[in-house]
DNA sequence: ACTTTTCCTACTAAATCGATAGGAATAATA
DNA sequence: TATTATTCCTATCGATTTAGTAGGAAAAGT
């Protein structure tokens, strides 16, 4: 199940392409128009800002705005930071490889095999897909 | 993240379609073939067995077998028995439909058009992929 | 100074996960 | 019939994760 942090983040993250302005975004005017706890958007934001997709500006009239233009920004860099690794296996992760406990070769493993299908496929999506193409509301 | 109970039961599976005889696996064998904790293995194997998927035998010489060739077994099913919806959203899941609370017209929502992405290509692998895939170890 | 905003830390209730425990039911067999 | 080996069932439990909430510090504009 995708996390509720993702689903609020990936909603903000929409509204502030949307909001093609040159002024940066308040947190509460999100939160109201999407209907997100205001304190838990402010902690999602957060995460967004450091890891370098989204900048803020403190104080008054300040706010989120986007890094880069959203045909620039991917979903798998997005997605990364929200929900974490993109492998449902540690043993298929692209960036956050680990080697199972239990299995001798990760070559003969089933689930290894079966998993990296579904890994592959599921990035070609995110790779291909950016922000612009979720903001696009006529589709 | 996949769970422990999928990663598990799909290896359970697999051994079992690799066993080709006619007389029943018992959960012990598995287990410690596998490095499964046994009573998990045996609350897993049980939900296989409701489900349909797996037939059993108990008392002496009992088991688990397969209910159906391992080549007519899909991932589609043992995914959704083991892991539950295969829609990371239940606004995307074709088996488990629900409507978001917040969400006032799907066809505009961005994480709604994603994720409906990542479902078709997750799906497309569980679709054509079947146990028998999974169980040859040449590949 | 005052207000508005982000920023940061800490806490919490509820749910889920990954088991474990203990025994009932059933079937083969000696 | 007694014994043994197995599945079947229910209940419990500790750890982790999720989805927040609380309270205030820091910064910036007016």
């Amino acid at each position: 199940m995708l996390s509720k942090k993702t689903k609020y983040g990936l909603k903000a993250l929409t509204y502030i392409a949307r909001s093609e302005g040159d002024s940066p975004i308040q947190v509460a005017v999100i939160a109201k128009s999407e209907q997100i706890p205001q304190k838990f958007l402010e902690s999602i934001l957060l995460t967004l800002r450091k890891s370098g997709i989204l900048g803020s500006k403190k104080g008054k009239h300040g706010g989120y705005y986007l890094r880069e233009e959203p045909s620039e920004i991917k979903m798998t860099d997005v997605m990364r930071v929200l929900e974490g690794p993109i492998a449902m296996v540690p043993c298929v992760s692209l960036n956050y490889y680990e080697k199972c406990d239990d299995c001798p070769d990760e070559h003969k493993c089933s689930v290894n095999k079966l998993m990296l299908q579904v890994r592959d496929s599921t990035l070609k999506v995110f790779r291909n897909t950016t922000l612009a193409d979720l903001s696009n509301t006529n589709e």
